[in-house]
DNA sequence: TGTGAAATGTTATAATGTATCTTTCCTGTA
DNA sequence: TACAGGAAAGATACATTATAACATTTCACA
C-alpha cells in the first residue's frame, strides 16, 4: 500500500457513492495539488480491485470501496438512480444459485457482476410524494 | 422496425457472441457498403434494447440479441473469457431473491445486470488439457 | 555504494458514447 | 396532387473512459 493507493482509496471512501476514475483524477489534484495522469490512477484502481479493496460498478464506470475487504466477496450492488448512491449485500444464497447455474453450464466462474439499478427507499419516498 | 435497425440485428445473431457498437459499424458498412455514423448504431441498438430484443453485456461494452425476446426476461448471462461467447440463462429463483433482497432495503429495482464472466465447459477443457 | 524491481510520471492515442443540427422519408389530410 | 408533421437516419463534432509505450523515480537490499 503506497501512498497514492491509500490517497485513491481515502477519496472513494470520501466520496460516499460509485466514482469514476477521471473524478479521482481530479480529486487527487485537487487534494495534492499535483497532476496524475490516467494511468497513475487507473494503476491504483488496479491495484486496490487485486486487494479486494475496491470493486468496479461495470453499469456506471465508476468504483466504490469495499465495505467487507476481509470477506472473499461476492457481493451485490444496488445502484440508486436518484442520489447516485450505492449500496453493498452479500447474499450467500445468490452466490450459491449462481454457482450451481453455473455447474450445470460445466461452467467455471472467475467474477460476478451483480448490479440492481433503481431508486432507494429515500429516493423512491420522495419521488412518490 | 425498419430496414437499419433490423439489419443491426441480424448482424448481431450472426455475429455469434457479443459485439461491440463499433464492430456492428464496420459490419453495416461491409454489409450494406455506406458508412454509418456512431449515432445510427447506438440509436438502433437503444431502440432493440427497448423492444427487449437486444441486452448490453455491462462488463464487455458489447450487445447480444436476446434469446428469449418475448417473456420479461431477467437473464443472467455467462461469459466465456476464453471463446467469448455468452449463454444468456434465466432463474426464476435468482430473480426471486434479487426481489427479496431489494424489497429489504425498500429498493425500487428498474434494471438488473447478473454477468458471470469465466471459462465454458469447452475452454475449461481445453485449458486443462 | 550500486543495482534491480516495483511504482509512478509522461505523452499520445485508442475505444466507447453523446450532443446537436440537418436531411430524408413516410403518412395523413385537404 | 400538394403539403404539413413527425419519426428515423445522416453528418459533424466532441465528450468520456481506458490503455500502450516508454521514461523516471524510489527504495530495499546485496
Amino acid at each position: 500500500m503506497t501512498e497514492l493507493r491509500r490517497r485513491v482509496l481515502e477519496l472513494l471512501w470520501a466520496s460516499g457513492r460509485p466514482t469514476g476514475a477521471y473524478e479521482l483524477i481530479e480529486a487527487v489534484k485537487l487534494r495534492d495539488s499535483r497532476p496524475v495522469g490516467p494511468p497513475t490512477v487507473y494503476r491504483a484502481l488496479e491495484f486496490l480491485m487485486a486487494q479486494g479493496l475496491v470493486s468496479r460498478i461495470e453499469s456506471l464506470n465508476a468504483y466504490v470501496p469495499c465495505v467487507h475487504p476481509e470477506r472473499d466477496h461476492e457481493c451485490l450492488f444496488f445502484i440508486c438512480s436518484g442520489c447516485r448512491a450505492s449500496v453493498e449485500l452479500e447474499d450467500p444464497r445468490i452466490a450459491g444459485l449462481l454457482a450451481e447455474d453455473a455447474a450445470v453450464l460445466g461452467f467455471v466462474p472467475t467474477r460476478r457482476t451483480v448490479e440492481i439499478e433503481g431508486m432507494c427507499a429515500r429516493c423512491a419516498e420522495v419521488g412518490a410524494a
